[in-house]
DNA sequence: TGTACATCAGTGAACGCGCGTTCACTGATGTAC
DNA sequence: TGTACATCAGTGAACGCGCGTTCACTGATGTAC
């Protein structure tokens, strides 16, 4: 039964959120097309007629969470503590693609590394330019350190099978963090 | 064909190094337990003989992996330098096992993520073991800011599919740690 | 020390199963008149 | 504006294929005497 073509995009749109959301929290090769097109409300055979492959998919995915983007518009400080909370940790689906997907992604397609390098740039970016630094490029290796930091933390803290050494990894990388964040 | 004791010892020895660098190159999922066993150079059926499935291979390699440990024995710099260097970003399959395997962890059996936890409690003790700090617990604190920038940032100079961007990565994220790494 | 035999590590064919992908079909959409 | 029909998004059965796992078998090991 076709469907309008308002709808077939809203359709696109639900399976690349699926996607999105099972991706980060199973990882590429554990979530099947099946899965993401159920998630979807949809079945699988109509999958074809949106994406080239699963690969393609992926690629697609990462391209479109990455629009949204992790935003530091709260100021840094504030994107700081969300970003190294319990919270953020432990809702991975709707949590930083990096966090979730960064390692996974290094053995994926070139297009999905491609997307993901994009997105890996404009964080950097966006972090830099919330650094109210006089030197621009001190700016920025500040922001890559930052970044390393977040990423590494959160990764670490969902690691841990134990909920205190989790919490006290996120709070220390905070604090160590803390002193270089202001200026 | 039976072999000796000492031969079935070094087999399994054998069998744990070859996971341990095909699931640190390629992840856990799209390795096969047959593969393991070719890289070892026996087949697949003599696999159960070792472990009791996949998963339990999965733990003891962690537990493996581990044992040797990254070492901080050169002196909190030099380590530094080593971690944070192309080299290592380029060998995966030697690398640390926590900058591969960590965000995949996270989704195995409990066994794997304890095996996992254990090598990230020793990691940050030895690390706040090398700085030379007068308060333990800001030791601590920085061992594992430290730990967290360290994994991030060989993570994401991994996941970038630009090699300047990824070399500026390494470097910007070693400037930054610089100073406090020092105390 | 030498021999006979039970043990058992490793082999390779075979098993279900779930996966990515294909395809003939359906019926709502949207266009031509 | 209303009707007739070509289009095509979505359905669900079916396809190979590779995977984890099992098992009957083999032949070297190592023990009992």
């Amino acid at each position: 039964m076709k469907v309008s073509r308002e709808q077939m995009q809203a359709n696109r749109l639900r399976i690349l959120d699926a996607a999105g959301r099972l991706f980060r929290e199973r990882g590429f090769a554990s979530v099947s097309v099946a899965e993401v097109m159920q998630a979807a409300g949809l079945t699988h055979g109509g999958f074809y007629g949106h994406f080239a492959s699963k690969d393609d998919l992926i690629a697609q995915t990462l391209a479109h969470i990455s629009e949204g983007g992790e935003t530091t518009g709260q100021g840094l400080d504030a994107f700081l503590d969300g970003y190294l909370s319990p919270r953020h940790r432990d809702g991975v689906a709707q949590g930083c693609p990096m966090a979730a997907l960064a390692a996974d992604t290094r053995r994926q397609t070139p297009e999905a590394r491609a997307a993901m390098t994009d997105s890996l740039r404009s964080q950097i970016s966006r972090i830099a330019a919330s650094i109210s630094s006089t030197d621009a490029p001190q700016a920025r290796q500040k922001a890559i350190g930052l970044w390393a930091s977040m990423v590494g933390a959160v990764i670490l803290a969902r690691t841990a099978d134990d909920e205190a050494l989790s919490d006290e990894i996120l709070s220390a990388t905070r604090a160590w963090i803390g002193d270089r964040a202001a200026d």
